[in-house]
DNA sequence: CTGTATCCATGATGATACTG
DNA sequence: CAGTATCATCATGGATACAG
């Protein structure tokens, strides 16, 4: 069994972390712990590469999680925004200081991958 | 690939945070940050449900990452220490802070999910 | 504009069997 | 003991088309 990003995960601790650290996840959640608030085309459009389905699904399990807030507009055509909840906002702050310290040791871990590499094949 | 305009996450810097925060990497890295050194089989053991292939591969990706260290006795039968190296223990403790956060907000979350599935379907 | 529905290629995963 | 090899399966994510 994949360890789904969804549901069917027997360890609900486990569940979440797939959640926040989900490809997609990560990206929605620093987007909007910078820009407060966003609509759906702009975290499309700013996340980038992102499928419209993908980012409806992430935004779905990160709504249902209670780390994101909908707000649907009842205007047409359609204007909804998304923002962080406070709990969303401590998971965003978790997870982007876990991407920024990646980010940090890039440098060493691809060094690590090349004499890794070097010394086998 | 292209990322994102409010986020910066590279490809590279994706991998990586992949690696650390997998289901089998995050049980590893603590598992490792615990006991300092454990074998192949105590790793096997001590996670549980994991099985060989996907140990394996983990290991290997978190070796060749500069996480862990692989210390091969030359006995018969073989004997293979893992532990983390400096870089690996800074990933444990950050992927272990997070996962602590988490396992302290599950309730926050199921309530959340409750609230959710109530309202909708 | 903000989604839903459907199909399908890809790749991850784990069971099993085997090896040095 | 510590892996490696092979294979079946099944979720994941992307593309596409369409709807409200």
């Amino acid at each position: 069994m994949k360890y789904g990003t969804y549901v069917k995960v027997s360890c609900p601790e486990r569940a979440i972390l797939e959640h926040v650290t989900s490809r997609w996840g990560v990206l929605v959640l620093v987007a909007l712990l910078d820009a407060g608030t966003l609509r759906f085309s702009e975290l499309r459009d700013g996340i980038g590469d992102v499928s419209e389905k993908m980012l409806t699904q992430t935004l779905r399990t990160l709504e249902r999680d209670g780390f994101v807030r909908r707000h649907a507009r009842p205007v047409i055509p359609p204007h909804v925004d998304y923002t962080l909840t406070d709990l969303g906002r401590e998971a965003a702050l978790k997870v982007q200081a876990l991407a920024d310290w990646t980010s940090s040791r890039v440098p060493a871990v691809a060094a690590a991958q090349s004499t890794y590499d070097a010394a086998r094949g």
